[in-house]
DNA sequence: GCCAACGTTGGC
DNA sequence: GCCAACGTTGGC
C-alpha cells in the first residue's frame, strides 16, 4: 500500500465535484509533468491512498481521503484538439500522458491547511513543503499519512 | 550540451 | 497582482 498527494485547483476540480461522483471513479487527467506522469503510470497501485489537496486557493490545503481504483493508463485528454490539455505530442501509438482513476474516500472535517502542515517539524521532508516544489503528484509515507490523519 | 528566454505553478 | 522557483524550448 502506497500513500499520494494529488493536488487539483478547486476551481478547476475541487473536492465538491469528486464528492459528487461519491462511489464513482473519476479520472485524473491533465497532468502535465514527467515526474508526476512517472509515478501515475509506474508506481500507482489500486488500493492505494491520496491526500487531496487543493491548490492555488484561498486556502490551500487538505481536504480529502482518495483511493486509487484504476492503475495508470494513458490519459486521452492529450488527444483531443478541443481539450484544453491538449498535446500534439502525445498520439495513440505512443501516448506521453499517463492518468489513473480515483474515488473519494471521505471528504474531511476541516481543512488541514498549508500553514498548519508547516508547523509540524515531523511533516518537514514532505515535498509538498519543500521550497519551490511543484510537483502535482506526489508520494506521502506511511508516517506522515497517519501523522496527518490524526490532525484532522 | 549550454543557456537565455519564456511559460507555468502556486503561495501570498 | 506580484513574484520566486522551476520546467521546457530552441538557437547555437
Amino acid at each position: 500500500m502506497n500513500y499520494w498527494l494529488m493536488k487539483s485547483e478547486p476551481a478547476e476540480f475541487g473536492i465538491d465535484d469528486l464528492a459528487a461522483r461519491r462511489r464513482q471513479r473519476e479520472p485524473w487527467d491533465g497532468v502535465r509533468n514527467y515526474q508526476a506522469r512517472n509515478m501515475m503510470r509506474d508506481q500507482m497501485c489500486r488500493g492505494d491512498q491520496a491526500f487531496f489537496y487543493h491548490s492555488n486557493c484561498p486556502q490551500p490545503g487538505i481536504v480529502g481521503l482518495m483511493q486509487i481504483v484504476v492503475e495508470g493508463y494513458p490519459d486521452d485528454t492529450a488527444f483531443d484538439l478541443d481539450d484544453k490539455h491538449y498535446d500534439p505530442k502525445s498520439d495513440p501509438q505512443n501516448p506521453r500522458w499517463f492518468r489513473v482513476d480515483v474515488e473519494l474516500v471521505r471528504p474531511l472535517n476541516r481543512t488541514i491547511g498549508l500553514a498548519e502542515l508547516r508547523e509540524h517539524s515531523a511533516l518537514m521532508e514532505m515535498p509538498l513543503l519543500r521550497r519551490g516544489n511543484r510537483l502535482s503528484v506526489m508520494p506521502v509515507t506511511a508516517t506522515e499519512w497517519k501523522y496527518i490523519l490524526r490532525l484532522e
